[in-house]
DNA sequence: CAAATAGTGTCTGTTAGACACTATGGC
DNA sequence: GCCATAGTGTCTAACAGACACTATTTG
């Protein structure tokens, strides 16, 4: 049986979802966008914004921008917005087979505290109460949850991710604040500072603009071309206690 | 339009189709496996091994196992396969709305020229031809080769990866020789054979075990049980010629 | 012995991390 | 002046890359 058709046999049709996991930093702390379901399966429950493709002709990418608008009012050419896998496990959705493609997307630290359109509730949620169990979410999302942190986590050692949670200019301090919040690590401010200027292509100065706090008025910078960073932005080790090496 | 049906409407189904990306070594070369279509569309063209679920109760993993079976002969639950991504354009093929789930298996370099089943065609073929695009493949399969071969060379660098392009134990200069095929880069022996032991986890002595060749008998290693690398085998730069930094 | 491959030692320039110090603002 | 935050200098230990050297096999 080499080839996929040769009897009258039919391959199953399947419904294709697409999933968002909406990743933000608000009050220096990870936020996933949660919607409150409002129709069964899982009614009341709490869940990622997605839904059905619209019709034959939409692609999936296509789908996850619409999503985007439609469930958090957000531009998603204007956001970082990559897939994240597929999801197809034959039991995951209780209605039938369904065929989930998740993208993740992260946007800069929106101050107003939800989301867009009239849904019946939408909230962001901190990120620990997803993966810790306590906020449990319908279908396999937690694990999406998971599965899109992860990458969130390794993706900010080597590619210019971090300046995508910050607005169109930022000062190192904030971006600072972006690898400490998601690795849940701390970093020394002024290794930092130097380490993220020399790598090209990272970030750039964004004119002789300055920004008021308390303390000194720190420079601007806005993202640079680099899609890739050499050298990396390694994370640091939990610690260890023995050594065990040679 | 909080959620996703409330009028009479119903959302497309659609075909799902699995496709597996199997690299692998041969003769110090990167190859992927290709299979002639028997059958239109794109009939006589090369592409993936691949196929569309068998019915609605086959998760998508399960089925990229079955099609690694039956168009490899191999045995994914010993090999390295992992998700790739979803490739859900609606044009991506003639026939109508399919979406298909991509997987990338790495297998140790077997020394039969081909595969299974006794499928029309299956050739190793050297992933450059593809990639060059000298090599055609249907559908949008060139783009999904691309990818994948993207991904292994990133992942040689901060997991693993490479062993599972080796045999049950190795030598070091085996494992040396898939950095330096995959990454199309030399690496110092002495260095390498260094830095490699140095990573916690990555290999360890396979007993005393040793293989003979040509000069000094080797020691062998079998894959240790570190997920991730830590540090990280990073990839040469390419070279720079003029200096832009500061 | 020579050839070939495996494995070790060691030097040198660069880095990561620690942390003292200076700069510039608000009060 | 004080406090707070921004930004610079500099020391040290570790590391990457280069490459001379030793070790162990086949023929």
């Amino acid at each position: 049986m080499p080839e996929i058709e040769e009897d009258p046999w039919e391959p199953p049709l399947v419904l294709v979802a697409v999933d968002l996991v909406i990743l933000t930093l608000r009050a220096s702390t990870f936020h996933v966008l949660l919607i409150e379901r409002g129709i069964e399966p899982y009614q009341g429950s709490w869940a990622l914004p997605g839904g059905f493709l619209n019709n034959a002709g939409e692609g999936v990418f296509e789908a996850a921008l619409r999503e985007l608008k439609e469930e958090a009012d957000l531009d998603g050419t204007r956001l970082h917005i990559e897939q994240l896998g597929a999801y197809g496990e034959p039991e995951r959705d209780p209605r039938g087979r369904v065929l989930s493609v998740a993208y993740l997307a992260i946007a800069p630290g929106l101050p107003e505290p939800v989301a867009g359109t009239d849904a019946s509730g939408a909230a962001w949620t901190p990120v620990e109460q997803v993966l810790s169990g306590r906020a449990p979410l319908a279908f396999d999302h937690q694990l999406i949850v998971a599965d899109a942190v992860e990458r969130a986590r390794t993706k900010l050692e080597h590619s210019p991710l971090a300046t995508a949670f910050c607005g169109e200019t930022f000062t190192i301090a904030e971006l600072r604040r972006v690898y400490e919040t998601v690795w849940g690590a701390e970093l020394d401010e002024r290794n930092f500072y130097r380490k993220v200027q020399r790598v090209p292509g990272f970030i750039e100065p964004a004119g002789t603009d300055r920004r008021a706090g308390k303390g000194r008025p720190a420079r601007t910078f806005r993202a640079g071309p680099a899609e890739v960073l050499h050298p990396p932005l390694t994370r640091p080790e939990p610690h260890r206690e023995s050594e065990e090496e040679r």
